[in-house]
DNA sequence: CGAAAATTTGACATGACTCAACTGGAGTGG
DNA sequence: CCACTCCAGTTGAGTCATGTCAAATTTTCG
């Protein structure tokens, strides 16, 4: 039953657990896959049991960037285009082979509904969203490309064991020869 | 009646509206007041009935950034401390003279359990902080100073009317000397 | 093993920063 | 009403961090 997992920290009755299960679909798929692409709705948020995936775009030059990873126990999805039922502005790709559990809009509401704590335990994960967001935009003003690195490597140890140097590097907002620099430098210290 | 002029989406009777009212508490500062430092308890969030703010920090080297700018009908804080109780991790300046209405996190619980659909309309205000983040994340990677600087006069008219140069820069993380060269390889096209 | 993917390295280009000097406008006070 | 000051903004010259492009090397995986 999925939904202990996923809500380990409320304190539910099996009834809850049972009802709140019921709207997760499970869904696998494979390293490489591209779960949603720009342009499209985006019917899904989805919980990651296991692998790894993460958002990106591209800018005019073709160049990628990549807004956010999720690793096990994580979400993710186009989450304001989800909640403002708006097309995607960015694509999923699966970095690994994955295990999702995926829930609609309305299956959203429709547990807010019927297990109304279940609505705090999203507007506290929205809360935390919102603070790493506003933590990478002071990062951005204030530190050289090394400072960020390292505070990634520090603040997320088990994305940087599961996906590859460009990948981080285009989260980083840099080249993959100035992330490979880096590490050099690093690494003589 | 503040509340009216703040919550003017939402459809409440006059007893809400006075309800909601008597938690707010109206404050006036003159333009270079510090409301906020960091290090500081953060007790208030606040609505701006008029003028305009920041909330700023400084990095090792001094040098100031803004976070966020406030203007007229907008709502500012250290939203991360507040809701949180920690302490202050920027500082609030009067950018101008201003008028505002603070309420504390206990008056902000007691209006959601009195007025729940005041509950939805601070979710819906944090979705769209959250979004207005990711997209500056977003401009941060992909776009050049230059793009990020029109792309901000075009969301925020309203906010270069009334702040100086230098506080843009320090929002765009690019020095006022680089802004000052943007602007003028803007006026001769 | 061998091919493809990822990373590293080198040489060079460039956008933004630093520091210092200068300009122009908005007060202020004699 | 002028001289003075202060502040914001501009300009110039030199520097630095990071980007670009091309090639070499290492790692991954079928």
């Amino acid at each position: 039953m999925i939904a202990r997992k996923i809500f380990k920290g409320l304190d539910l009755s099996k009834e809850e657990f049972d009802l709140i299960s019921s709207n997760f679909e499970q869904v696998s798929y494979r390293k490489g896959d591209i779960i949603l692409k720009i342009g499209e709705e985006v019917p899904y948020q989805y919980y990651v049991e296991d692998g790894c995936l993460r958002t990106f775009f591209e800018d005019k030059k073709g160049k990628e960037h990549t807004l956010q990873f999720a690793v096990k126990d994580w979400w993710i999805s186009d989450y304001t285009a989800f909640i403002n039922s708006r097309v995607a502005i960015m694509n999923i790709e699966c970095i690994q082979d994955v295990i999702l559990h995926r829930m609609t809009y309305e299956q959203l509401e429709s547990i807010y509904r019927e297990v109304p704590k279940v609505e705090s335990f999203f507007r506290r994960k929205l809360e935390r969203a919102f603070a790493s967001f506003q933590n990478r935009i002071l990062s951005n003003l204030a530190d050289s490309a090394q400072e960020r690195y390292l505070s990634f490597l520090k603040t997320y140890p088990e994305v940087d064991r599961n996906v590859k140097n460009y990948h981080i590097a285009s989260y980083l907002g840099i080249t993959t020869e100035t992330l490979s620099r880096i590490r050099k430098r690093l690494a003589g210290e």
